[in-house]
DNA sequence: CTGAAAGCGCTTACAG
DNA sequence: CTGAAAGCGCTTACAG
């Protein structure tokens, strides 16, 4: 099936191309009578622009990047990405604009990725979240002149638009949270140290420390993985003023750490009271379930996607913040010593 | 930044851009010494060819699309969804080739995807997945002369390849597992019942029930949602000769169903033996882990991946079979009325 | 081995 | 209100 350009349009209505062209766009430069015409017979054809042409001709790729610049492993395991994917996509799409997307396992491939994008002009901008510590993405983007969105990113950035984090918030209300059914002594098993927020969510958790009495906090490094949820528990366990709650990173070390309790040698609130930084069904299914933060990714990514457009589109846009997190209480936070909960399941 | 088009190399060198092209191409038409030139000038300026140019003058887009067809809350919970985007993404990229995302809810949006892609040349192909009975997109697609590799199907598709499934080695496994363990009475509880996997899997358990002396099939559907699951086996379990096993049709149900084991009244395994026809992290966090079976979702998405690509290359590529399932047995099969086992989580 | 030219399918000033 | 023409950045026969 040979697919119509808008030649064909223009020799079965009888005008020429541009007309056509002028007709399709909604711009001035044809009658109603002929523009309604030139519409019919586009619509009877199946016609719709060859992206290439209107790309070349326009100086506009109408699609965005990102690049998920995480293991396979963690790609997988956390429903996150895919409600990042997801949530970029149905927004763009409602725009006309696609989504590339693309994986890097290492930093010199993702630098390659956005240059790449960027002479190939295949991308408008790019949606970059996990900044890392000392990441040297926020330069090359600058020296391209990409337009960039940061996802979830303290600081502004200078000629770039930010989505900002709330660690702060979530800091104080996890620690309220704890602090109030009698924890003193708490953990923190975090993600990968190289990420900025890694980072700020330890120092926000210090200062939200400092608001209440007597809390001691103590930490260690996940990885964001299973396996590092729980050595990291160990470790932080093997201290000889253990701590009796623990906030972790994401919901998947906390799951992999509760799943875990038996070979710890811990019971999961009696002796240890579990919080994750994120939730999902993970945290739901595992006994006893998780209390977590949710947000909405969906809606944040959406957000992103409408602030990119918009500074493709006029060169800038206001920061804004993501969405509040929510503190889902679960039964695997208690009060330090206190009896197995109803089901049993500790 | 200016981006650099192969018009700034040709004055650089001293050539004209046809000379560019041809030595960036790999094709004869330049001597080695001005090749060579050529190259390094394209490399010092960061130069890459336009993908809009290029796509219009080759008539290739270099990239191909995939449209998730589910529900935002089984697209999320499934792991299966961010494999497969991750599997085709990585394999295409090695080829320069880039990966078209698009989400749809329903069977409209679906096909008018399929139709403005192919009409825009957006696409050189495309990989579906999920067939559903009766499904209107394989005649959309022939129509169009969209190149299409149909992932996980049971029948060979004319003028279109396949990568087909194998639930009849399954279905005879988790008998196999099942029966031997001593059940007779076996659920199953299914996914969406207009998808051609859910029939097929209705009848591969079927056919393989035959080989088993005595082993009797019961069958509810739960939607491949967390509630839907838990319904269905409230349904199976409230028959006068209730299951004593029951295979689910994916990981979610399956855990979401042993996660509700209080409130469905049974003890997992000794009242009831869980399989699920996909393995994930949830399958490994629950109490009792959940016995599963594997698939190497990435391997099958890099097969589909390089299928599409020979196919668009060549017009025609051989079928193949998804790379085999694995039973990994986990505690949530046993005998029927088995003692708990020694995690005590039962 | 090399260059001038046409063409891919659009958009968009510019004349009429 | 309409049409002829140039241009976006490539590729690729076709002459030399």
């Amino acid at each position: 099936m040979k697919r119509p350009t808008i030649i064909d349009i223009a020799r079965e209505v009888g005008v020429s191309k541009a007309a056509v062209s002028y007709a399709l766009n909604g711009r001035g430069g044809v009658s109603a009578r002929t523009r309604q015409r030139i519409l019919e017979v586009a619509a009877e054809m199946g016609w719709r622009a060859s992206s290439a042409a209107r790309a070349l001709s326009s100086d506009r790729a109408a699609s965005v990047g990102i690049v998920l610049a995480r293991s396979p492993e963690v790609l997988h395991t956390e429903p996150f990405f895919m409600q990042m994917v997801a949530g970029l996509e149905r927004t763009l799409s409602e725009h006309g604009v696609s989504l590339q997307l693309a994986l890097a396992t290492d930093t010199a491939t993702e630098l390659a990725t956005y240059q790449h994008w960027w002479a190939e002009r295949r991308v408008d901008g790019v949606v970059v979240t996990d900044l890392r510590v000392s990441d040297p993405r926020p330069r090359l983007l600058r020296e391209l002149g990409t337009p960039t969105v940061y996802f979830g990113i303290a600081h502004p950035m200078p000629g770039s638009s930010v989505l900002r984090g709330n660690e702060h918030d979530v800091a104080r209300t996890a620690l309220a949270h704890l602090a109030q059914l009698g924890h003193r002594r708490i953990g923190h098993v975090q993600g990968p140290r190289d990420l900025q927020h890694t980072v700020r969510r330890e120092e926000a958790l210090r200062e939200a420390a400092e608001e209440f009495d007597g809390v001691v906090l103590s930490q260690a490094s996940g990885g964001y993985t299973e396996e590092g949820g729980v050595r990291a528990t160990r470790q932080l366990l093997a201290a000889r003023d253990r701590p009796t709650a623990i906030v972790y990173d994401n919901d998947v070390m906390a799951v992999a750490a509760v799943a875990s309790a038996d070979d710890l040698g811990v019971r999961v609130p009696a002796d240890l009271s579990v919080v994750a930084w994120d939730d999902s069904m993970l945290c739901r299914v595992v006994r006893p379930a998780v209390t977590a933060f949710a947000h909405g990714v969906a809606q944040d990514a959406a957000t992103a996607a409408l602030m990119l457009l918009e500074l493709v589109e006029t060169g800038a846009v206001e920061d804004r913040e993501l969405s509040p997190r929510r503190l889902v209480s679960r039964a695997s936070t208690a009060a330090p010593g206190s009896q197995q909960n109803d089901n049993g399941e500790n």
